[in-house]
DNA sequence: GAGGAAAAGTTTTTT
DNA sequence: ACTTTTCCTC
């Protein structure tokens, strides 16, 4: 007699896989010892590939995944990494804390929330909610409404004179005062009322994720030990980018174990005005004597061609890290200049080039439309739209900034949030009859009346102006209700129940064309679905959530689709074919950075911008455009294609339109 | 103080 | 194209 016994299939073996199909400089990245690192890494390197296979290394000499942190410049990018890290062991769910500075900024400070006087699930501000609020202080400051402004030079001066005494507000909230229309000398008063009435409602601002994460590591003796002992490891990606508060808070993050690797490339510092600051990346090695320097200099993105004029453009650029990028790619396409008649032709052009690469096997989505500013996409969207030519822009408003958005979103935030004043004067001032001053007296009183909801059901109790009590009155119910247990539950329920109760009516009569607002809400509520409870989903919004196609209701992820992007937003990504348009002067670079500091800048966003292409490279300009001031108007060539056009041998050569 | 109409000013780039 | 400001009225 015999019996069979089954053995399960043994799992195979797995080669070691974090050192698999790498070059001997990304090699030593890998398998570099715990140390401070800093890693050089040229555009197409392979450096993200590079990243991962390190924290997989990581991983497989023994460290946990947990005790990783590793800091990238968007939650794609992260998102993008643990994908490739779960690929590279053949398993899921490591553990690795992996996100944006602000993300993980903002778990960590949710974690110390009472330490701040924050509620724990705390609102965060986008950039047109603080202006707002900083407008109302301003306007709240400044008594005399006629006193006239000096232009945008002297403000700034005296923005940098409330920032030298501020510290603490370095250094993003200086383009910020463009918002105001309105000041003098109260600067200073009005920054410290915007940080008053922005702690009293329970937010923050995007600055304060920064700030505030930097303040418990140097203020909080206990929180700075815990966390200092609560990662080994250090990694941040796009190095180049990170402002001062950001480089303080990696110097502090890492001081116990020192184990700090940093990756950027200071040929592709773009962020200079959000507050980037270049010097952190070029003094790394001054406050890190012991760091070791690594170069990852081959390029497995882009043929010779787009290489060489990458290269001649950025050497107008004075010299910065020494490097020498090379690539062993097949040779591709020279690159293309394009004079178009106007900005119709520059459109037309694009659209017929990229049905005839589509007919050669070219897949839109690996087509991309860079520029400058988010305003030259207009007449390609237009032309697109007309040959049904599928496009996703990636610039401009994102889903979530969108009004209507906003305005539901506002609701649910209030009901999470009473405090939150942002959030309160939005959907008020939404009723007509209530402005800013009726809109602050009734949250006033609602604050201190101590049971919100009661008052709510019953509003006779606020003073509403006569006008507006019709039609706040179903807001006020609706808010009521959305305090109660059921709707807490249920984000998608309390959109609907809202929407009904008035928004979908409000829509409808300030809007001339609600359809599409309507579909967004529709969206809205689909996604709203999936989550627990209302600050659950608040929470799962609070840092970008996706640049809005992830959103869009027409979003079918079947459809291949062109991407517009600003080049900005293009970063890191790469595609097989890149359209560079609007290459005339004043518009790339852009006139307001003309000069100096800002043109080295600007150049630098050309040179990402070419390396984006694997393969071919359209560079696009008008030879007239319409000004709204000048009406047409003649348009020479960028800086940037007249210094590639002096070069010899020639970078590029001229296509002619007929 | 609020709202509306008309005029004027404005356009970088964004976690 | 779009938002902000201004000026007027209630």
């Amino acid at each position: 007699m015999s019996k069979t016994y089954r053995m399960q299939p043994t799992a195979p073996v797995p080669v070691p896989a974090h050192l698999d199909g790498l070059n001997d400089q990304q090699r030593a990245v890998v398998t570099a010892p715990f140390q401070p690192a800093l890693v050089i890494a040229g555009p197409g390197s392979g450096k993200t590939r590079t990243l991962t296979h390190r924290i997989a290394h990581l991983i497989q000499a023994g460290v946990r995944p947990e005790r990783i942190l590793s800091l990238t410049f968007t939650n794609k990018a992260a998102a993008e990494m643990s994908r490739r890290l779960a690929d590279l062991l053949g398993r899921t769910g490591y553990a690795v804390a992996s996100g944006t500075f602000h993300s993980i900024g903002r778990r960590l400070i949710q974690e110390h929330a009472d330490r701040f006087g924050l509620p724990p699930n705390f609102a965060t501000l986008d950039r047109e909610d603080a202006e707002g609020l900083m407008k109302r202080c301003a306007a709240d400051i400044t008594k005399p409404p006629d006193t006239r402004f000096p232009k945008a030079s002297t403000l700034r001066d005296l923005l940098s004179a409330a920032i030298n005494t501020e510290r603490d507000l370095e250094p993003l909230i200086l383009e910020r005062a463009s918002a105001f229309s309105a000041l003098t000398s109260e600067i200073g008063d009005c920054i410290a009322l915007y940080q008053s009435r922005k702690f009293e409602a329970g937010v923050t601002d995007f600055d304060d994720l920064l700030v505030l994460w930097r303040r418990l590591l140097r203020e909080h003796d206990d929180v700075r030990e815990s966390l200092q002992r609560r990662f080994d490891h250090l990694l941040v990606d796009e190095f180049q980018d990170t402002n001062p508060i950001q480089c303080e808070i990696v110097d502090l993050m890492a001081a116990r174990h020192r184990s700090v690797m940093v990756v950027g490339d200071d040929c592709q510092a773009i962020y200079s005005f959000r507050g980037a600051d270049i010097s952190n990346i070029l003094n790394f090695p001054t406050r890190y004597p012991e760091a070791v320097t690594y170069n990852l200099e081959q390029n497995y993105r882009s043929s010779p061609e787009l290489l060489a004029l990458a290269n001649v453009s950025i050497s107008h650029n004075p010299a910065q890290f020494p490097k020498q990028l090379f690539t062993s790619n097949p040779s591709g396409p020279i690159p293309a200049n394009i004079i178009a008649r106007d900005e119709s032709e520059q459109a037309a052009f694009v659209a017929q080039r990229i049905l005839e690469l589509r007919d050669e096997g070219v897949e839109l989505a690996s087509i991309a439309v860079l520029y400058r500013a988010h305003w030259h996409s207009m007449e390609l969207q237009i032309e697109l739209g007309r040959r049904n030519i599928p496009f996703e822009i990636r610039s401009g408003l994102k889903f979530f900034e969108q009004r209507h958005i906003k305005d539901v979103l506002s609701l649910l935030k209030f009901a999470a949030n009473p405090r939150d004043t942002i959030a309160f004067f939005r959907f008020a001032t939404l009723v007509d009859g209530i402005g800013p001053a009726a809109a602050a007296r009734i949250h006033d009183q609602l604050l201190s009346c101590g049971a919100i909801p009661e008052t709510l059901s019953n509003p006779r109790l606020l003073s509403i102006p006569k006008r507006a009590a019709g039609a706040f009155e179903p807001i006020a119910k609706v808010l009521a209700e959305l305090f109660s247990e059921e709707l807490q539950q249920s984000p998608s329920r309390a959109i609907e129940r809202l929407r009904a109760a008035f928004y979908d009516d409000l829509l409808a009569r300030i809007d001339d064309n609600p359809a599409n607002r309507i579909r967004d809400l529709d969206t809205l509520v689909a996604y709203a679905a999936g989550q627990p409870n209302i600050p659950a989903f608040l929470d799962s919004l609070a840092l970008d959530p996706g640049t809005g196609s992830d959103f869009q209701a027409d979003a079918n992820p079947e459809t291949e689709r062109v991407i517009l992007s600003s080049v900005h937003q293009a970063k890191g990504l790469e595609f097989q074919s890149v359209f560079l348009i609007w290459l005339a002067e004043d518009q790339f670079p852009s006139a307001r950075s003309a000069t100096g500091d800002d043109l080295e800048e600007e150049r630098r966003l050309f040179y990402v911008a070419a390396t984006r292409a694997k393969r071919d490279l359209y560079l696009l300009r008008p030879a007239t455009y319409f000004s709204r001031t000048e009406g047409r108007v003649y348009a020479r060539a960028s800086l940037f294609l007249e210094e590639l056009s002096r070069s010899r041998p020639p970078t590029f050569e001229s296509w002619r339109l007929e």
